[in-house]
DNA sequence: GTGGCATTTGTTTACGTAAACATGCTAGCG
DNA sequence: CGCTAGCATGTTTACGTAAACAAATGCCAC
């Protein structure tokens, strides 16, 4: 910066208005400094400019995998929004979510250069009490238990599993079988628990949980099960893959969904809809999920909102080939 | 910083050494402050400490789109093998891969704190002259055309796409048809060429190109396309989710896979395995690639390797249950 | 014509850290 | 016993920037 300003014939202090745009410098000026800027080369460093301003314009995103499909569009949404915004992203992934991997992960963000953290986390493991972001740091979590000191923004995973159960009984199923998420994510907790209520409600004994892990493969190991029991005319996978495991199970064994079998997923993968036959599924609205995390962080940033409270974003049920009354109506 | 050296009695060089792990203090001092700073909460700032040391531990991804399967994938690798060498990673994307959107990338990526840049660029952008990084900043470029001047890591679309057509061939079938990627896209363009190279090669004349844009949807069209001309036996998709396209327009109008057409993808996602019937497809390595990224751009930030040259990730052809000889065999 | 205000530009300072150098102390050796 | 080498620690300084304040100029109103 020293070197431009003596090029131009100014002081730093000019050269620094100039780059960041103030208004009140001479024309003249100012196209003198662009000049010895682009001459020199100059760039900007950012380190001695958060240094000063105590800002980063970035923000950082915390997340346990990058391969589900929900993580990635979510991602993708959240850096979108917050490029508009003028913001960088800081991606620390975390490969196992053990209790060390995390809080390594959280120590590493506290020394990196964010002014507001993102959470994937698809856990519980935020409640634990050892665990902590640096205070006063703005957080918002997607896709884990609420506590009540942090932002929520989730997908209304209770409304998508229950309007999925809801499509099925409604077709005339006598019940629904089931194929969770892991045990340790809370979004398949969620939707598990939904599932189970809306059974309940209606007056049926829901048959145990099928726990898969979202992995196409686990939803075909449970379909090769479901095979055998010829009572099973309805399944509402957690989410599109475990779906598409069980409908390669059902093909291979010559059972036709849905003419044997109705099956629906949760997510709506861009793929969903050529599946054989296109599946019907929950859609969720990714985009809105990541853009509302980076407005509310921002709005934490700039101080403008306190930090805690829950935004959930509607799901919607697309209904495609995948699911039929049962072959007995 | 200063607190803690208060705190602790001691100068806040002391602190410094302390913070930094060397090993040059005596452990009752290092006690004493390590006690100062957690009753402090001291948190070491990156601005300053980037300022002072001109490292920022952080290494920047340029990426067009998030939302295809293979930058997702390599992203993830990427993300992964920095975090292991102590990077993070900030990530840029674009959503328009116009020139204007790339220069703003590029020079904000110039006042962000990076050591380092991969770029996922997926077009020819890159050959236009007016856009340079900063000078002398590492660069690693993936899946695009190789300027002498930067490092290129990218799986081996020549063979893959070789390997897939005379798969084709191998099984009898006259010829194969080939749904393309994006015109932009440098891939897309050396798997069709590879296509078209390895018929010639054969004696045979290549039907047209079907160009689609990697979507599900475009192989569908395509696939409906096809449908209406019988002579069509086999046909080799540059990714998968046109393979799924083409599977789904073929089961819609009875055709069946591998039966009446084979179908041979690119990339072997996750789902490929489950498809209906499970896919015949080029299996890349993201994980190497991503690997192979962050290893060429560390040789380049610690000044052991020049910047040139390309590395080539080697594919693996799958052979699933979408391939079959032709039915008049 | 003079006082006051707005506008442009310059000067000083501090952000938090680590390198370079300086100091003081201890131990080992002849 | 005195000298030096080595080690722990302290002091000074600079990284590049922007805020705060200061100064210089020009303009307007009375």
């Amino acid at each position: 910066m020293a070197d431009v300003a003596a090029v131009a014939g100014v002081s730093a202090q000019t050269v620094s208005r100039v780059a960041n745009g103030l208004n009140n410098v001479e024309p003249s000026t100012k196209e003198r400094v662009l000049a010895a800027m682009s001459q020199i080369g100059y760039r900007p460093n950012s380190a001695a400019r958060a240094l000063k301003t105590g800002r980063f314009n970035s923000i950082g995103v915390i997340m346990f995998t990058l391969s589900t499909f929900g993580n990635m569009r979510t991602l993708d949404a959240i850096a979108t929004a917050a490029t508009q915004a003028g913001y960088s992203i800081t991606l620390i992934p975390i490969a196992l979510p053990t209790q060390g991997q995390l809080l390594g992960a959280f120590t590493r963000l506290s020394e990196q250069a964010v002014d507001g953290v993102v959470v994937i986390a698809e856990s519980h493991i935020l409640d634990r009490a050892d665990i902590s972001l640096p205070t006063g740091m703005p957080v918002v979590i997607v896709d884990s238990d609420a506590d009540d000191t942090y932002a929520v923004v989730d997908t209304d995973q209770t409304a998508g599993a229950r309007d999925a159960t809801r499509l099925l009984l409604d077709l005339g199923h006598r019940t629904v079988w089931h194929v969770s998420g892991p045990e340790a994510s809370y979004s398949a907790a969620r939707r598990r628990d939904s599932w189970l209520h809306t059974l309940t409600e209606a007056g049926i004994e829901a048959p145990p949980v099928l726990v898969g892990d979202w992995s196409t493969n686990s939803g075909y190991q449970h379909g090769l099960a479901l095979v055998k029991n010829r009572d099973v005319t309805a399944v509402f996978a957690a989410n599109d893959q475990m779906a598409l495991g069980l409908m390669r199970a059902f093909h291979e064994n010559d059972l036709a969904v849905p003419e044997h079998i109705s099956v629906v997923g949760f997510d709506d993968m861009e793929e969903s809809s050529s599946f054989w036959p296109p599946l019907t599924t929950v859609h969720q609205d990714f985009s809105a999920v990541g853009r509302l995390c980076i407005e509310q962080l921002l709005a934490q940033i700039d101080g403008s909102r306190p930090s805690g409270g829950a935004t959930i974003v509607p799901t919607v049920l697309i209904e495609r080939q995948s699911t039929a009354p049962p072959r007995s109506l």
